[in-house]
DNA sequence: TAATTTTACATAAGTACTTATATAAATATT
DNA sequence: AATATTTATATAAGTACTTATGTAAAATTA
């Protein structure tokens, strides 16, 4: 079946090719689903730059045996991307001083996490003995066959990124991330509307003084993502709204996090049930709302938000 | 200083790109040597046309996992170069029946003592017991670094080769390779000169019977290359000449070998000297004339062929 | 000090793949 | 039997490198 297999040593080219351009197809998918603006590629220069702040072409050219225009190239999509600044240099006007942009290391915190995973599966994969390079190849092929790379590495990540996560109450310090998180995907799939800025502004006001409560996803301490139950008049109904996770730190499924911690709070409250508000724009979200039992209910003519264009309820 | 070495797992990827890239500019470097038009790239879909004869471009594909339009391009590639020849199928006329041309077939026995140096070397760089797979890709590309992949299947071709080489006196059943030898490169650089044709048709006239030698130069037993020393006047001055190596076997360093055996007989014969006469055109044999100690002296006016314009002697 | 060589980087074109798409023939479904 | 799907192959365009070549600045040599 496989033929490269079958050639041995003789084939060992084309085989190693074969693997590598598995593994780099692979990760693209990985840095795909976190929302990376990144290329695997990219990441021999990118990790040299990032290594000594403030390295020139031909610096990068030798310590990673490629050609000199490869370098040159790299560069320039790097420099597309956003990730690096090109600065000359004042004594040698030849040369030109390469170091990562604010961009640049937003992205590598967020590319950290990744390689701390390929490098452990790989090794877990890979440091194993065997009497010779081909048997070894075909044991890293065998078991990328049996589960995908990219799998095993979005998992590890999730794993790890759980492990470091907790969820608290809400608290002053946090009413800045409160608004931020907010703000920041209402610009990108709507627009604030009026009624948003004075509730995002004044979350004691209007929720917690309320009767509300707020959570905060942190990661490592860090706060990346939030949620509310803030109370509709005064019969016990909640509303599961203002949930929002940063971007850099989407497709961890810390929104689904958030979304647990709400309902198991919720019953432990004894409420009834939850309701929520969305738009069928957000197809991702009803997903996940779904996942977790809500189901649609019409929705009422005088919603607070013009962008509302779904209800839906989870009964416990 | 190697930056990819010292990513460790986490450049697998890179780091097996860069070994696989490595092999395959040597082995066209190889190929190249031995006047082999020939590709590395090409070598999985060839190999799978020579072993089962009559493949299709799907069948192809599903033996390599490559994609479908990979192999189509490789099949338009080995069409150009006339190794291969597509015909369709009767019964389904969407398949393409591919299988080697007569050219793809000398060409393969060719490249099969290759591919047998290129497996046998590779066995012994890699044959060994480790305990990760980077460990086995640090000693493997240690010892590409010391010393070329190209040189070292090179001179095991010609080592191999060697071993399977002699060198036999004339007999009539030779007559014909003595022949097509010659002719062979003199279409190639000059003309067939009516004086060449009638010696090379009647070696036993114009050298046997006259006092001289032919020598053949055979591998497993095939005759690859020739070589006479024929008597001038008769006071015991002999000249080299009617050298010729079958194309398909340049690069093996059969020349120099039908050289030496000459050099070694006529000194066995107690010859005080030997003489060439060669053209400047033919700057490779001039160079192993004075490699073998051949020194030039002025060339008559009245020569045998128009094409000479260079005289050298070897002095015992 | 002037001329030459080397160094640092950029650009153009080629290659061996990829993905996306098209077309014709065979097969499956209705 | 007509229609839809699948299969076999081809072609076009993109990508991540390569080799070949160009240009300006620095270093070396005359």
């Amino acid at each position: 079946m496989d033929a490269l297999r079958g050639y041995g040593e003789l084939g060992l080219g084309s085989r190693l090719k074969r693997v590598s351009e598995y593994l780099m197809k692979e990760t693209q998918l990985v840095y795909n689903h976190f929302n990376i603006d990144f290329d695997p590629y990219l990441f021999p220069v990118f990790k040299i730059i990032s290594n000594k702040n403030g390295v020139t072409n031909s610096e990068i050219q030798n310590s990673l045996k490629y050609t000199q225009p490869a370098i040159s190239q790299t560069l320039n999509k790097l420099k597309d991307k956003g990730l690096i600044v090109i600065k000359n240099d004042t004594l040698d006007k030849r040369k030109k001083i390469v170091s990562l942009s604010y961009k640049g290391n937003k992205t590598l915190i967020q590319l950290k996490p990744i390689w701390k995973s390929i490098d452990e599966v790989i090794k877990t994969y890979t440091l194993e003995k065997s009497s010779s390079l081909i048997e070894h190849l075909n044991s890293l092929e065998n078991k990328l066959n049996k589960k995908s790379f990219s799998n095993t590495i979005i998992e590890n990540v999730k794993m790890e990124v759980n492990q470091e996560l907790d969820i608290v109450l809400y608290e002053d310090k946090y009413a800045k991330y409160f608004y931020d998180l907010n703000v920041e995907w209402l610009k990108t799939y709507f627009y604030v509307e009026p009624y948003d800025d004075e509730v995002l502004s004044n979350p004691e006001k209007y929720i917690i003084s309320k009767g509300g409560h707020i959570f905060f996803a942190r990661l490592n301490k860090q706060v990346v993502g939030t949620v509310a139950l803030m109370p509709i008049g005064n019969d016990g109904l909640f509303e599961l709204t203002k949930m929002a996770v940063s971007p850099e730190h989407r497709g961890y499924k810390i929104g689904q996090q958030l979304m647990q911690h709400c309902i198991d709070y919720a019953k432990s409250l004894g409420l009834p049930k939850l309701i929520l508000y969305s738009s069928r724009k957000l197809e991702n979200a009803i997903y996940i709302y779904r996942k977790y039992g809500f189901i649609e209910v019409p929705v009422e003519a005088n919603c607070h938000y013009k962008r509302c264009d779904i209800k839906m309820e989870l009964v416990f």
